[in-house]
DNA sequence: TAGATTGTTAATCGATTAACAATC
DNA sequence: TAGATTGTTAATCGATTAACAATC
């Protein structure tokens, strides 16, 4: 049933702030030559992934600017905004919370929560961050359907579930912990830390190598 | 030549953390299944993972925790601590500086660089915020090696550049932007928004074939 | 027309999973 | 011994890349 990867889902927001970028620049047509040289990615999955959104390009000049960024909004729903709310207003909470992109992408952060009282009352983005303790509630009265967490790792699991017994369906997880939810429930993960052994791994073997 | 694939290194990180819990909890032991559940990885993944640090385990009865955490930290060249400077003094800059896990990853961020005045001069766990004209000199004297990007995407191939020139060879990139540097630099980039199209896609994908 | 790009099919490559003997 | 786990080989799966006809 699901036939289109996630990695291909993945991979067009990244078009897509590029081609921003370029409309921006008042650039009216790209390609996907174009498009993997700023991306890093082989043009022809590009041309795939474009694919994806139904778009037709345009033999020897490429695509529209405009139109692509139309056709990749629409192919990931992003012209419904869909609100948002995050649990963890700490310093990766507020990065999110002053993202200035969200809106073109899709989303809305229209609460923050937190148990700290330091936090509690703040204002930032105009977001405000409220006690966890009305959580449930205003989710549930606003129907919120999207819910970030950037709170310690431990508390992920507890928060998550509360999320779900709110009606939340879609969770932005920015800890390491697996969560486990019900099925319907789209869970998407991002571990900051992951590069982490890379570099460190990558660096030592290129020492290693020299010393050879 | 390079045998070993990223993919496998990045999971690692994700196994210490969790591996570093249960020797915090004093489990003393610990399997590739107990492992699949807690990371949600295949547990013939975790064990080919494993056997690339060189470590053996009992049957029956699984890897020692703190086996496991020396093997891992010893293969990912984290006993020697980097010191890394980082660039972009915002939300996510000050997120990761108060990241208190880094030093049992193999690194240490010894100071933070900024153009703007209202940042600079303040103190995040310890380490300072110095304006962006010191950076070469300080990185060439300090030989650090390591350097972290947390500046907005206009101005991160000129951070690269900078960071490359003053003798960086292992660069965390935290903006969207593909840095050119030469062969030998090693790159990792983390996107935050990379999942932004997946909750948006498949929470839509969702309501339709309900609607069915 | 020549040439650059599209879109698609086929080939390759690598990552994941399944199967199973070995072991304590 | 029985059973759970390891480590490894083989099979599958999916993602990436190469090749090429079609098009403006």
């Amino acid at each position: 049933m699901e036939i289109v990867k996630n990695s291909a889902i993945r991979r067009l927001p990244l078009y897509y702030r590029h081609i921003q970028k370029m409309d921006a620049e008042g650039i009216e047509f790209t390609s996907a030559r174009i498009l993997s040289e700023l991306t890093g990615v082989h043009k022809t999955q590009i041309r795939k992934d474009i694919a994806l959104t139904g778009l037709v390009g345009v033999p020897r000049r490429g695509h529209n600017v405009k139109a692509l960024l139309k056709a990749i909004a629409k192919y990931l729903n992003w012209n419904d905004i869909s609100s948002a709310f995050l649990v963890g207003a700490g310093n990766l909470g507020k990065a999110l919370i002053n993202y200035d992109n969200f809106e073109a992408s899709g989303m809305r952060i229209v609460a923050a929560f937190d148990t700290s009282v330091n936090e509690i009352g703040k204002v930032i983005n105009n977001v405000e961050i409220l006690p966890m303790e009305k959580f449930a509630d205003l989710t549930k009265r606003m129907h919120i359907k999207i819910g970030i967490i950037t709170t310690p790792p431990e508390v992920a699991q507890e928060i998550a579930e509360i999320m779900v017994d709110s009606g939340i369906k879609g969770i932005w997880n920015f800890t390491y912990t697996q969560l486990k939810v019900p099925d319907d429930i789209v869970v998407e993960t991002v571990d900051l830390y992951r590069g982490l052994g890379v570099l460190s791994k990558r660096l030592a073997d290129k020492e290693n190598e020299e010393r050879k």
